[in-house]
DNA sequence: TTAAAGATACAAGTTAAATGCATGTTTCAT
DNA sequence: ATGAAACATGCATTTAACTTGTATCTTTAA
């Protein structure tokens, strides 16, 4: 029972994206050297996070990625739903198991997958990074309290 | 986020000795083509939950597979504890992330799977073939309402 | 003593996830 | 304009965990 790394990674990125400062962007190639990942897969993430909203990705000299909205805004169990692909917790179809008919398991089963999300579904973004002095941390940890790097204009 | 079918396949069998007929046995190959699934598999599933008690077992001719304590005292939480090998959610460690110190994703995750896990800790064995006319249907559906088959002494 | 049935060990196959590589496209600065 | 920076896209490859297969051993009762 396990969240694959792209949700993982796609949960990182954003903790990264919600505490650059102000108006800095960052960039696929720092959050890679950031988390030692693989760029191609941070690429993906990010991507997909774009066309979710959720991450501002701008092409071109000078672009890069931030936030896309506020992180009070996004919901976790809403991040999950949307990085992870499968979420079915068992598969009784293959192969098919005669006893679906009379069999509650699946409907147990789904309760308790609604029960983790809800759960997740109580925090934001927002709750990852909510402490000013941990934020002054992990500027510092991923290199970003220098207040170098490019600025939007 | 799934179980394996290794889990899967323990709550399948759990489920089927639960419905046996009183001092009925069945046999790994006769779950095995019940479910039409691997007899290794399942082999392996049922020595396992023998050894915790779940299932009883017995070697020779005439032996079998019975359930090896009452129905209501299987615990699903139990058994998906006992038999899902990782529960971790998400592997912070590989590669390892630099944020780990104070980064609070591991602990809403570790909530959120508690969450499961407690949902799941309402139900029994007993919940899954709780109904007795659907059990009826479950027996002739599995072969076993014939009365034929070995029976103990 | 033999056949039935679980126990055990190891090998091979399968699949989805993860990574790597290459190239395209946009944008800004000069 | 033109080149470099940065995201977008597609496909190929690798990896690792899960799953299944084959073989043999051990126990037990008829």
């Amino acid at each position: 029972m396990q969240l694959t790394r792209y949700t993982d990674y796609g949960l990182r990125v954003l903790t990264m994206l919600a505490v650059l400062p102000q108006g800095r962007l960052t960039s696929i190639d720092e959050m890679c050297s950031t988390y030692g990942i693989s760029r191609n897969h941070v690429n993906k993430v990010v991507h997909h996070l774009g066309k979710l909203g959720w991450a501002s990705t701008k092409r071109g000299k000078g672009g890069g990625v931030g936030l896309g909205c506020a992180a009070e805004s996004i919901n976790l169990a809403d991040v999950v739903r949307a990085l992870e692909s499968n979420l079915s917790i068992v598969e009784c179809h293959s192969p098919s198991c005669e006893l679906q008919p009379v069999c509650r398991l699946q409907g147990i089963l789904a309760a308790a997958a609604r029960a983790f999300m809800d759960s997740l579904g109580q925090y934001t973004l927002a709750d990852l990074v909510a402490a000013p002095e941990e934020i002054t941390q992990v500027l510092k940890i991923i290199g970003l309290d220098s207040g170098v790097g490019q600025q939007l204009p």
